[in-house]
DNA sequence: AACAAATACAACCGCCTAGGT
DNA sequence: CACCTAGGCGGTTGTATTTGT
């Protein structure tokens, strides 16, 4: 049996109040992050671990975008997840200020359902046909290469206007590469 | 106006893995 | 090596809000 992250009966649990962000807040900023399970008792938190740094990391994080996504972005969460699968975190990595909580809730709730229309109306099938070349053509070469994947076409770096960096050199991973992004 | 259904997103859960011993 | 732990991840759930009837 796995034990526990932390004792959860004396833990609260659901939506965080102003409070509680605020002493996470300010014990990251004095402290820094790291050590999350000790952390909700050094800041006096009635929280789990692993609770506290998901919090952080997706609400509470300065340098976090809050606004909705734009066009750039959501192009370029379309090609890395044709790319990538379910990865969200490293799909996030390549958008600036998003999270991977966030990308994943995004994908789910607005990418999905415009594709599924989009598979029934030609254009999206268009560009997994370029990206499936794209795929085969550097697995081929070297199983172990890199695949420099801009913008759906193999060309050199570049960033979009709204400064999000497209260049994907992404390294290949083994397994689960032909992965979910068919549902 | 009242209710139901759909949507959006914050948060939780359990598994996996890297690193330390 | 095997074991343990903390941190990270993706899937899923819970709930507040919005939209439709």
């Amino acid at each position: 049996m796995r034990r526990p992250c932390c004792d959860k009966q004396h833990t609260n649990k659901g939506a965080w109040s102003q409070q509680e962000d605020q002493k996470l807040v300010d014990y990251i900023q004095k402290h820094g992050e790291g050590c999350w399970r000790s952390l909700p008792q050094a800041a006096g938190l009635l929280r789990c671990g692993k609770s506290c740094r998901l919090r952080w990391r997706n609400y509470l994080r300065p340098d976090l975008k809050r606004d909705g996504f734009g066009e750039d972005e959501e192009d370029l969460i379309i090609r890395l997840h044709a790319l990538l699968g379910n990865r969200w975190s490293l799909i996030a990595g390549r958008l600036p200020g998003r999270t991977d909580n966030e990308v994943k809730n995004y994908w789910n709730s607005h990418i999905r359902k415009k594709l599924e229309y989009s598979h029934r109306h030609v254009g999206f099938t268009r560009l997994r046909a370029e990206i499936s070349a794209a795929r085969s053509k550097n697995q081929a070469n070297d199983p172990e290469t890199f695949i420099d994947f801009n913008g759906g076409k193999l060309e050199p770096t570049s960033k979009s206007s709204s400064g999000i960096n497209l260049d994907l050199t992404l390294s290949i991973p083994s397994k689960n590469f032909e992965s979910s992004d068919e549902n």
